[in-house]
DNA sequence: AAGTTCGGCAAACGACTGTTTACTGAATGG
DNA sequence: CCATTCAGTAAACAGTCGTTTGCCGAACTT
């Protein structure tokens, strides 16, 4: 039934899903989605927790990574693209419905997200490069680095399934952008 | 009908909008909507054309300012806090259907946001700190800029309904964001 | 003054909606 | 082996939906 859901939700949004079609395109009786969940935004919740398994493995990927700036920002991106490719229906998921018209889902999301931010910053300031910095830089700089990630990963959806060139040059793009954004790092004296 | 259109999508999105629902939030019969759009979907792009209209005049607004980088940051930041403060229904339908499932008018507000960035990058060919930049990296830091504005103003939306001093929080954030975004720009090397 | 466009209406069409009810077979557990 | 839970069904309920049709008055054009 989840799966039936997120196939529906690949060109619909979750206000407009309906219990009917959920059911018809898994194949069962209207009546069989309430012994599962009592609400449409309960089936939203269960893909939120769905989609964010995939994306904490993610970012586990992301931060035990080592190494230089240069390679770190590499294989950032790398796995950011991987995972759009091989998650593009969660990814598209909470994209879509991170601003979108359901509370519940939309206020989980954002509560996930915020932890993802926590974590960066707890590995951020593991890194030698951030020796003297203030709680609340640190987060500052966490938040920005995971609003770039969200913002490349929703782009690299609408580019991946219209042109392999655009993924391309979207990726190039991002790698630039956290270039600049370690170098503004490096020179930061505070607030 | 666009104003009840937009009244209805404070707290639904357009794919779920029905046409009988805004005419009668307008006050009219069902019939009349097709006096004016074909479909739900041209709604949603006169929606789009009428929100960034208010839009562009934000970011002449910005570009338009003089004076160093702490002051024209400071600026920025306000001038976006006070436009998600008075034009919050645009702002809200914009974050709302630039990932949503109506694909006419998500591609028309990417398009948009890409001539933003288009102006911002032309605008920051300007200043002297540009000098000897690529017309790549004109780009790409536009690009950067956008994409945090969108975040910023995106976060305020949520916070200026919840939480005042929430909201002075994200605005801290975002100014130093932009401190440290505009640090590495100034040791930029090219790409 | 006559004709035409514009923006509006009520009514009707069949199709689809969410949800409840009573019922059924299979698995599970004591 | 019996009882119970589990996951499913069909049928029915009253609404709501999008869209078309035919009609109407006002406003504008000529």
């Amino acid at each position: 039934m989840l799966d039936a859901g997120l196939r529906l939700l690949a060109d619909q949004n979750l206000a407009s899903l309906g219990v009917r079609e959920v059911t018809r395109e898994a194949g069962l009786s209207p009546a069989a989605f309430y012994r599962h969940f009592p609400d449409l935004a309960a089936l939203g919740v269960a893909l939120v927790e769905e989609s964010l398994a995939s994306l904490h493995v993610m970012i586990r990927s992301v931060l035990a990574e080592a190494g230089g700036a240069e390679e770190l920002i590499d294989r950032t991106v790398d796995v950011i693209e991987r995972h759009v490719r091989e998650h593009r229906s969660h990814v598209r998921f909470l994209a879509r419905e991170r601003h979108g018209g359901v509370r519940r889902v939309r206020e989980a999301i954002d509560a996930e997200l915020g932890r993802f931010a926590a974590e960066v910053g707890a590995a951020l300031a593991l890194q030698p490069v951030s020796r003297g910095w203030s709680e609340q830089d640190l987060r500052m700089l966490a938040e920005l680095y995971v609003d770039h990630m969200v913002s490349t990963a929703a782009a690299l959806l609408d580019a991946q399934e219209a042109d392999p060139e655009r993924e391309r040059r979207i990726a190039a793009t991002a790698r630039l952008q956290l270039r600049l954004i370690s170098l503004g790092r490096r020179h930061w004296q505070g607030s």
